[in-house]
RNA sequence: GGGCGCGUAGCUCAGCGGGAGAGCGCUUGCUUCACACGCAAGAGGUCGGAGGUUCAAAACCUCCCGCGCCCACCA
């Protein structure tokens, strides 16, 4: 054993190896400490190799799920422990299932992202990047990834994240390179990439391009103003209107209808630029909405992509006004030459109102901005020369189809339809980044002009054989790596074993909002170049939020820092937490430091349960006694135990967290602590060695298997305690619970699960009794049930543990209600009555009956008035009706009790 | 302009056709030998509003009112 990491050596203090394998002399602390326990599972687990994946021989026993890359820009926050949590209790099931399950971890690169912050980080040491140059750049960035990339490692680790480290991958080493690069070059000889010249999203304070998905619009209170073109000819004005009136320095056309009648003359004339003399084009375009405004619309090629159409439509010529920047550009007249775009807007209007051309402005205005999703600043459409796109008409039939003949499954269901008519309605997508940082396209231009695309690096043009070659000096869109995350982190374009074993994942788990950016490209590139669904499922969850659903923002200072938690509360805590509150109907998820405590609550219940029943266990593998001499209380135990395994199997099969985690808590607190623990004590502290050994046998039975019905979601409580009853290595490998196991137990506790129901409410009915008159807890009384011999039936093999939990010392049944000096009790439309003599106090009870006879006869009128309609009586399932019968006649009986218990009261 | 989600106990949310639930918070008892990060008992909801379907609606349909989100080239 030497060697061997003992992990709970500081939570047992010292307790040694063979003493805690058989069970003895195991001291546990009274408190669980999940910040001593924690750290030690995690770095034990892998290194001893829990969480490598073999590639099996057989293909069904595969399960594969990749990590959603987390971006190297900084540490994880909460919102990456939710889906983290959610992969590992899928993927720590499956590896319990006896699957290899391989959970890939990685980190994506985030080109834009990456390069904005460590840019930030230079600014701050007094560097501006672009005097650094590219390649020293780039050097910073690597520098930068290595610190976050390692920090980000160390959070997966210490949150039991059961990743297979061996396969670790970034979207930009060494095979990633390769992979992309296959991609794009097979692309571009398919024809699905091309090169154009559009106008694209600019951003003018990250200096690139971006994709239509990466551009947030946002209402904002604008204004949009009126000015007036004046005809060229002199005999009159256009009106147009526009939010962004500086764009009229880069006006080539007017449009209007083809059919308004307003401008229908006007047509083919032109008006006249009031600040450069330029004659502009009145032109006929269908793209213009004659209701709007005035019906005539200004024509900003360069500077709006409707106009950009209608220009291309019309011949009209592009004027770009804007430098990369935003501000105007010699193109301009002379006055507003080096102005910012927003300074420019007001110059003009003061230049229009001079020359009386302006003529109302609306204020505010609201309309729809487009924003720039890293840095916010305002979009500007702008051509910025010659860009690469993916030409998506291509790929969106095959991606769409996957989804609708049921290939792939989005869970919940609805995001399925977010995800198609999202694809429905794709423009070509725009792979061109104006930045340092990321993957290098793999195009290369001669003097020429011609354009080489190759997957090795060429030395010549491959049209002309020019030796002077330049490489495109822009780098791809970040999501063009990622998509391929599901198979180039297997090896991919290489046909590996493990591309041939894992491809397609099983399951996708992200949150919604990177649904387009990149699950839909996933879907489209796997498709299309891997040849299959990327994944079968996609679990789409909500966004973590504050406990009163702000959005966590280090401003408002709500951040929650997954770490801190780990330290104050335990990961189990928070992973319990998460998994208890992913719902997937809402759209986002409060977490609070209560919802925390919560967690950290269970597992500490878990821990102390565990405690007393490792006492009582007289070591060994928990085995059960033969079913004869099971008791009412342990059989009707067992059952509910495998309902549970059941409802989480049940629950995790839909991807219901919550429903499973809440079937956990359910059970193993208020079933097997507040019940079956509560129940059993008296027999493990039995004089009668077997009766204590049984009852130790079936609560340490249950509690072993519900440890690994609990080990995905908490996985270090549950391995810390597993350790004590030394049956194996890990409960990391042990088997997952399944339904349809011990079904035989269910059956066998099927007496004691239809005795329950009385029994539970007998022992509560006596306790709120006992709690309303204030009866201390150490006087007994006695409790007699009215009825025939038969009577007992009710409570059968339960008895002493209705004695004990009530208070009770003895329970009995008697034919006659001989009532005298004894109160009447309830108890399922049964009467039983409670020798009270001089206990109680008499207005508390007149008080507690007038109460309970409210309540009866309330009922009895509700269920009477059900049974009046005779649309019910005929229409409704008879077991219905019978059962609304029934409930009359107990209601009946029992306000009957309160009545004559109240008039003997006096 | 389209589409989606949500309005249920003071708070955060489950439930989605047959007598209103959980956690937290609150009240009252418990130094009960696993746990006060606990135990027991309790208070607290015209289930956003109005119609409709049904024997029966928190749940299904329609409309309305409030939040929130996504998509979209109306200047």
């Amino acid at each position: 054993m030497c060697g061997v990491p003992r992990p709970s050596q500081s939570v047992t203090n010292g307790v040694d190896t063979l003493e805690r394998m058989t069970g003895s002399g195991t001291e546990m602390p009274t408190r669980y400490e999940a910040g001593a326990v924690e750290p030690r599972w995690a770095d034990s687990w892998i290194e001893r190799g829990y969480f490598h994946a073999q590639v099996p021989d057989d293909p069904s026993r595969a399960y594969c799920i990749v990590i959603p890359p987390p971006n190297v820009t900084g540490r994880l926050h909460v919102g990456h422990a939710l889906g983290r949590t959610l992969e590992d209790i899928l993927v720590r099931r499956a590896r319990m299932r006896g699957l290899e399950a391989l959970w890939v971890p990685g980190m994506d690169h985030a080109g834009i992202a990456t390069q904005v912050v460590v840019e930030r980080e230079l600014r701050k040491e007094g560097t501006e990047p672009r005097d650094l140059g590219r390649e020293a750049f780039v050097e910073r960035v690597w520098a930068w990834k290595e610190r976050y990339g390692g920090e980000i490692i160390g959070q997966l680790k210490r949150m039991g994240a059961s990743l297979d480290w061996d396969r670790e991958r970034f979207t930009m080493d060494e095979g990633l390179v390769g992979a992309v690069r296959v991609a794009f070059v097979r692309w571009y000889e398919q024809g699905l990439i091309y090169r154009g010249e559009r106008l694209v999203n600019w951003c003018p304070t990250d200096q690139t391009g971006l994709s239509d998905s990466e551009v947030e619009h946002e209402e904002v209170d604008g204004e949009l103003l009126t000015f007036r073109y004046p005809l060229s000819d002199g005999t009159g004005h256009v009106e147009v209107a526009t939010t962004r009136v500086e764009t009229m320095l880069g006006d080539t056309g007017i449009a209007v209808h083809p059919d308004d009648e307003r401008y229908r003359d006007l047509v083919g004339g032109t008006v006249r630029h009031p600040f450069d003399g330029r004659d502009l084009p009145i032109v006929a375009d269908g793209a213009v909405d004659p209701t709007f405004g005035t019906g005539a619309v200004k024509v900003t090629p360069a500077h709006d992509p409707t106009d950009f159409e209608i220009a291309q439509r019309a011949g009209l010529p592009l004027l770009n006004i804007l430098d990369a920047e935003a501000r105007i550009n010699q193109n301009a007249a002379e006055e507003f030459y080096g102005l910012g775009r927003y300074d420019a807007r007001q110059a003009v209007r003061e230049e229009l109102e001079k020359l009386d051309l302006f003529v109302s402005v609306e204020h505010p205005y609201r309309h729809s901005v487009g924003h720039c999703y890293r840095c916010h600043s305002e979009i500007e459409p702008w051509m910025s020369g010659l860009q690469w796109f993916v030409a998506v008409d291509g790929l969106k039939g095959r991606a769409t189809e996957a989804a609708m003949d049921g290939r792939i499954t989005f869970w919940p269901e609805r995001w399925r339809k977010a995800y198609v008519s999202w694809l429905d309605g794709l423009r070509d997508w725009n792979i061109s980044r104006q930045l340092w940082w990321g993957h290098r396209i793999p195009a290369w231009y001669c003097p020429d002009g011609h354009v080489t695309v190759s997957l090795e690096d060429p030395d010549a043009c491959a049209a002309c054989g020019s030796a002077e070659i330049e490489q495109d000096p822009d780098v791809l869109d970040t999501w063009f790596s990622s998509q391929l995350w599901p198979f180039s982190t297997l090896g991919w374009p290489d046909e590996t074993p493990e591309l041939g074993a894992f491809y397609p994942n099983a399951v996708l788990v992200t949150g919604y909002e990177i649904l387009y950016l990149w699950v839909a490209r996933m879907i489209m590139s796997g498709m299309s170049l891997a040849g299959d669904i990327p994944f079968r499922d996609v679990v789409i969850h909500g966004l973590v939020r504050d406990a009163h659903g702000r959005k966590m923002s280090k401003s408002l200072g709500n951040v929650i820092d997954p770490v801190e938690i780990f330290d104050l509360y335990g990961a189990d805590a928070l992973r319990f937490s998460l998994a208890r509150l992913a719902t997937g109907g809402q759209q986002d998820i409060p977490l609070s430091v209560d919802s925390i405590q919560g967690g950290r609550n269970f597992a500490n219940k878990i821990w102390n349960a565990a405690r007393l029943v490792l006492e009582a266990l007289p070591g060994g593998e928990p085995q059960l006694p033969p079913d004869e001499r099971l008791t009412a209380p342990q059989r009707w135990l067992l059952a509910r135990h495998q309902h549970c395994v059941a409802e989480v199997n049940a629950s995790l099969d839909r991807y219901e967290f919550a429903a499973a985690a809440q079937a956990m808590y359910r059970f193993f607190w208020s079933e097997y602590c507040d019940w079956g623990l509560e129940m059993e004590k008296e027999r493990l502290r039995s004089d009668d060695p077997a009766v204590a050994e049984d009852a130790a046998k079936v609560l340490a039975w249950i509690l072993e298997r519900t440890l690994r019905l609990l080990h995905p979601v908490m996985p270090f409580v549950t391995e810390e305690i597993w350790q004590r009853f030394g049956i194996g290595e890990t409960i990391v490998r042990a088997p997952w619970p399944e339904a349809e196991e011990y079904a035989g137990h269910e059956v066998l506790g099927s007496d004691a699960e239809a005795t329950w129901p009385f029994v539970e409410e007998l022992v509560t009915t006596v306790r709120r009794f006992r709690s309303e008159h204030g009866i201390p807890s150490k006087t007994r009384v006695e409790l007699r049930l009215v009825g025939r011999e038969t009577g007992a039936a009710r409570y059968a093999g339960f008895e002493s543990e209705v004695m004990r939990l009530a208070g009770a010392s003895d329970i009995s049944v008697v034919t006659a209600g001989d009532a005298t000096g004894s109160a009447r009790l309830l108890v399922q439309g049964e009467t039983v009555l409670v020798p009270v003599g001089e206990l109680i106090d008499l207005d508390a009870e007149r008080e507690r009956l007038q109460k309970r006879l409210t309540e009866a006869d309330e009922g009895r009128a509700r269920s009477e008035a059900k049974l009046a309609n005779a649309g019910f009586r005929d229409k409704a399932p008879e077991d219905v009706v019978l059962a609304e019968k029934l409930k009359v006649e107990r209601f009946e009986r029992e306000a009957e009790s309160f009545r004559e218990q109240l008039a003997e009261l006096g």
